[in-house]
DNA sequence: AACCACTTCAACCGCTTTTGG
DNA sequence: CCCAAAAGCGGTTGAAGTGGT
């Protein structure tokens, strides 16, 4: 059963966009909102014809010489495209709250550090840097992380340095340092959900607020769920996250010591985690207090980034050193 | 000025996941 | 529960821009 291709009707418009274009998107989006992607470009060149008509009445008076023509004008005219390219363009490119311009140092920082815990999951990476796009972050990673890491003689897909012969294999960790990597990337999946959800509903995302039961209500959602079946074998050493949050001693808090994490496992919380099995290696001093981490997501999220990830990251800082890379 | 190689990034493609009848 | 359609996502492509010779 093959699937119809997403513009089936011949004669859609491919290539980039005219700024017609964008404008005829952008205004349709900005009053109906899109229902539907696949219906919206029709609607659009639809609500184009009306807004015309209903002006030429208001000013006329009368009909508007277009009543006659209007399905010919629809198809010769406004978004002859998929509404596949639509999303894509909205959602890359026309959102209202894009922020547009070169990544900062901290934004780079970021994306390498998420990259190291979430691999090429560009989407979720998307969520924690707000106005960037998966898109972009895809970009910026293949054009420019991706080398400065290699240049520097960090695997980029192990986040880990090169040893003579090449990328590093991965070393084996130990059921309780998987479990926190395993934990982390379900846990910013769900963030990255709940943010959505609340986008959805239209809170403004500086309006949310801390939720002290967060991790809890986590651990009880299906993510929580899935994520204990999958994760029996660290079941003595780790209860639940409030758990291992609350007591130092358990399985995270561990000071100045170095723990290597293996890869997430296949299908974790969500059966797309399959598809990227990156490692993750922390070079975690992890010290500071755990009653702290479970006051927020925001200050987990902290915590997470604050691990300094093996690889040192600070020529970063210097950016003009590797603008031009020696020997890559 | 012309050519070539390289880089960047918007857009497309095809696969997976989600949704709704 | 099943299936088809829609939405979402990551990988890849190719046109435009830039720099070097």
């Amino acid at each position: 059963m093959g699937r119809r291709p997403c513009c089936e009707r011949k004669g859609l418009k491919k290539g980039p966009w005219r700024p017609e274009e964008d404008e005829i998107l952008i205004n349709y989006i900005n009053k109906h909102g899109h229902g539907s992607w696949r219906s919206l470009p029709k609607l659009a060149v639809y609500t184009l014809c009306l807004n015309f008509e209903a002006l030429w009445k208001f000013l006329f008076c009368r009909a508007s010489p277009l009543q006659p023509i209007k399905g010919l004008i629809s198809t010769l005219t406004g978004l002859r495209r998929c509404g596949k390219s639509c999303r894509l363009r909205w959602t890359n490119y026309l959102r209202p709250d894009i922020k547009r311009g070169p990544f900062t140092l901290d934004e780079e920082k970021l994306v390498i550090q998420l990259h190291a815990i979430l691999g090429n999951r560009w989407a979720a990476i998307a969520s924690q840097l707000p106005g960037r796009t998966d898109n972009e972050i895809k970009n910026l990673w293949n054009t420019h992380l991706k080398k400065r890491l290699l240049c520097m003689g960090v695997d980029p897909l192990t986040h880990e340095p090169f040893t003579s012969g090449g990328p590093t294999t991965r070393p084996r960790s130990s059921p309780a340092t998987r479990h926190m990597a395993q934990w982390e990337s379900a846990r910013l999946e769900a963030e990255a959900r709940l943010s959505k959800e609340s986008l959805f509903f239209n809170s403004p995302p500086t309006s949310v607020k801390p939720d002290p039961d967060f991790f809890l209500r986590l651990w009880n959602s299906e993510v929580g769920e899935s994520f204990r079946k999958l994760n029996g074998e660290a079941k003595a050493d780790c209860r639940s996250p409030i758990s291992q949050a609350s007591s130092s001693t358990k399985c995270g808090s561990v000071s100045g010591v170095t723990i290597d994490v293996g890869p997430i496992a296949a299908g974790s919380s969500t059966p797309k985690s399959s598809r990227t099995e990156d490692p993750i290696m922390f070079d975690a001093s992890f010290s500071s207090s755990s009653n702290e981490s479970e006051d927020s997501s925001d200050t987990a999220l902290q915590l997470l980034l604050d691990f300094p990830i093996n690889n040192d990251m600070s020529f970063l800082e210097d950016v003009d050193t590797y603008a031009t890379p020696p020997q890559c």
